[in-house]
DNA sequence: ATGGCTGCTTTGAGCAGA
């Protein structure tokens, strides 16, 4: 099994490089985030021509997830159990027909700035999140959380760990708030394997970020215990960044021996 | 040097992203 990861910042515009890249590396799921389209407008037709079904769950403008996959989805659930947000940050779905695997989809608050009531809404998200995840782990042991953390787990996670220090995606509350998550058991897949340095997954649109490779790891898998055993491989996809009009954010790829 | 790109919006200059 083949799952993905990709803020694609735009469904509208970057459904091209999406059908493309659906088409190139046949993915049994993907999850989406910055759709920034409502449900009515979800381009499902031609994402179903592709040979995917799709759970959606997204508002006009802002953040907005959606999860594709080639297998029926079932026991689709949108937002965090108890947690009010009109924000459409999280959506849920079991796929495969006997070995089934929750997938858990997330766009995680950027926060702005460290001083920012954005950024106490992100840590308060993030709490409300682990407590769920938590929940999810005991009623599924295949379960895969896969989104945009806008979290840079670790120095090794940032361009410029220096100019990083203490900012928003990279602060310690942040990450400790990831570090609470994988305590529940969910493994930063991509560290599973030896990876080259200066792996990121996303880069600013300014300054030929993207050739100069300044960038951050902030999109990441987590594999529940059993998952992680099955786990073969993680990569990031950096050909769609280098496409004309990118997403700023590359795929995350993990395969998997489900 | 607080900008720099990009997508979006009651189509405009301003917000948000990261």
């Amino acid at each position: 099994m083949k799952l993905a990861t990709w803020n694609i910042n735009s469904l509208k515009v970057r459904l091209p490089h999406l059908l493309d890249w659906l088409a190139k590396h046949e993915p049994d799921a993907v999850c989406l985030q910055e759709t920034k389209l409502e449900n009515g407008v979800f381009p499902l037709k031609e994402i179903e021509a592709a040979g995917y079904r799709c759970a959606f769950s997204g508002q006009k403008t802002y953040n907005g997830v959606a999860i594709l996959s080639r297998q029926p989805l079932a026991d689709i659930a949108a937002g965090i159990p108890g947690f009010a947000d009109e924000q459409k940050r999280v959506i849920a779905a079991t796929v495969g027909a006997n070995a089934q695997v929750r997938i858990v989809c997330a766009y995680v608050p950027n926060g702005q700035s460290v001083d920012s009531d954005k950024y106490r809404y992100k840590l308060q998200w993030l709490d409300a999140f682990r407590d769920w995840l938590a929940e999810e782990m005991k009623r599924s042991p295949r379960l895969a959380v896969l989104g945009d953390y806008n979290i840079a787990p670790a120095d090794e996670d940032v361009h410029d760990p220096k100019a990083w220090k203490g900012q928003v995606l990279c602060s310690p509350l942040e990450r400790n708030a990831f570090h609470r998550i994988v305590g529940l058991g969910l493994q930063d897949s991509f560290r599973l394997f030896t990876q080259p340095e200066k792996s990121f997954t996303w880069w600013d649109y300014r300054m030929n970020s993207f050739r100069r490779n300044l960038g951050l790891r902030i999109d990441h898998v987590l594999l529940s215990p059993e998952l992680a055993t099955r786990c073969k491989a993680c990569r990031i996809d950096l050909d769609p960044r280098r496409l004309e009009r990118p997403s700023d954010h590359a795929p995350v790829v993990a395969e998997l021996e489900v």
